[in-house]
DNA sequence: TTGTACGCGTTATCAA
DNA sequence: TTGATAACGCGTACAA
């Protein structure tokens, strides 16, 4: 069937241990035998088995990326950026979305053990971590990104309070006050790191209660309800300015709010967070607070595979800095 | 360190052997003898380690996804179909995404190769097969999903020519004339399908050259300034309607209408292809041909297990066929 | 019903 | 600089 070692040994009249020699290529093989065994490599097409070294290594080239979905268009890119950082190194990728499933997050964690992945990026779904021992058993080399948590992991993440709190004060630093901020799930960290990041922009610029309003829901059609019904109050009451948490929630929020009658930023200015990759073919394009994924996934896979391949012991939490993006869906007033 | 096979049959009092059966299930073991050896297996908490029984049994249950790219929406959506369906068979995904480059598809054959992935779902980046001596020469089973292709494959796809003459043909039968096709990269068999589908809807209906216009272009820049300047002619020539050839770039063209200070629909109709996730959440949200993925995973990953699993060697061309989905960026008039 | 022995394809150790 | 050999963890043919 398909060559193995042994094969190439022959064709080239050496053992298997000089043919392993000249592809690992740490040894040192003549010049000549080497030619010959790689003539020999490839006229038979060989390619190592990776079982077989994965075996005999306890390495098998191999990370895993742990994610909680792949429909807020937020998860494709950082997908996509961490997947080539990760072929940059000569990994391959092992994916495992969630689908926001706490049960499917415990079986990817049974997976990175059977498999013997090198290696976790890994996004959690939920705060809730009473089914991670499995993980932290597992003694897998991780880096936990996108949420700062004391797991024993190291963690790659953005401010998230900062962030809405520059995101805000852009917005009442153009004027408004009666604004609106739409949280995700509140019952995760990051989204109440953003929640008190608003909360602190609104007290240190003044604006109270009646001016600035929370709203909260996780679903596309919750977001847009809620949103119509704001829009429905009188004029010199509506808010003029609002906050999604993230830029898939400020979809939702422009469709209500075109579907009012009203205009961005004519009537309502909006800001977003995440940056997606759609942020700019909105209309009108979206300001929002940039997510740094590049950076993060840089930044993560190279935090990784030196723990894999140094050796290396982190805990470090690092926070990449970001700005916000301004575009043209919010209005001076 | 972690629990081998041997320490469960030490634990258990059996030989390794005894652990093995009762594990695989495929050959009778004592009621009693299985009893002791799952209860050490929990104690241990073990699992069996992948690249030694698939060095062992030829199999690795993972199944390779090749895809051109993860920026387009409709990438995603399929990834997570592709994705859940693999799961429900207990397989792993690799994920190899080529960026649309011929070079990294090369680079994916390869790793299937040394991984030695039981299968792959294959959606290639390019018509220009001659890297693909590479995948077919690997002889592994492989499905292609969303081209219909004689490689010696089977293929799932949708039947692309007949979703663009329907899609078009029902902006016709609103009433609309005067209108522009847009096109992606045409080098691929698939828009020129959908190309021929628009034109034999024009030739169907009477529709000639002046008043059906074709434009091209890939890049979302392109789209959204031929669009521009297409707005930009008097309204007694100008287009009444339009249809992208994928729901991306409709988001473009969604774009350069309103920039023109026309509306949706009242000035231009749109049609789109693909059905992507936000086309129901555009302004106004989009009608267009459903792209169904759920139902090409489904029946592609259902195939290339049977393939893997049973021996089946199936060449089949499967087409899904699909249907239109009605909202509101097209008016009768 | 169970145990012994072997081999899957590789790399590492040791001796030459 | 090279070759012979053992071992990685597992599943199975064969013997008991």
């Amino acid at each position: 069937m398909t060559a193995t070692i042994r094969d190439v040994a022959k064709k080239a009249g050496v053992s298997c241990s000089t043919v392993s020699r000249a592809l690992m290529g740490n040894v040192p093989v003549k010049e000549n035998t080497k030619r010959r065994i790689f003539e020999a490599v490839k006229e038979l097409n060989y390619i190592p088995v990776q079982s077989a070294r994965a075996l005999k290594m306890g390495r098998t080239k191999t990370l895993q990326l742990i994610l909680p979905n792949n429909l807020n268009p937020f998860y494709p890119k950082l997908l996509n950026c961490l997947n080539n950082e990760i072929k940059k190194y000569g990994y391959a990728t092992f994916l495992s979305v969630s689908n926001d499933s706490k049960e499917e997050e415990k079986m990817s964690f049974q997976m990175a053990r059977s498999f013997s992945v090198d290696g976790i990026i890994y996004l959690p779904t939920t705060d809730d971590c009473n089914h991670m021992g499995e993980l932290v058993s597992a003694n897998i080399p991780t880096v936990i990104i996108n949420r700062v948590w004391d797991l024993g992991f190291p963690c790659v993440s953005i401010d998230n309070q900062s962030g809405a709190y520059r995101t805000v004060e852009y917005l009442i630093q153009n004027g408004h006050r009666r604004i609106a901020c739409f949280l995700g799930d509140i019952s995760l960290q990051h989204m109440r790191e953003r929640e008190a990041g608003c909360r602190k922009a609104f007290r240190d610029y003044g604006i109270r209660e009646g001016e600035a309003r929370f709203l909260y829901g996780t679903q596309t059609y919750e977001v847009y309800e809620k949103m119509c019904s704001l829009m429905k109050e009188k004029k010199e009451k509506r808010i003029t300015g609002c906050f999604a948490s993230s830029d898939w929630m400020a979809v939702g929020m422009y469709s209500a709010i075109m579907k009012s009658g009203l205009s961005i930023p004519g009537d309502i200015s909006v800001v977003g967070f995440d940056d997606i990759e759609d942020a700019r073919f909105m209309i009108p394009p979206l300001t929002t607070w940039h997510h740094p994924v590049e950076q993060i996934a840089k930044v993560a896979v190279d935090l990784l595979i030196r723990q894999i391949e140094k050796g290396e012991d982190t805990k470090e939490k690092i926070i990449i800095p970001s700005k916000i993006v301004e575009r043209e869906s919010v209005r001076r007033i």
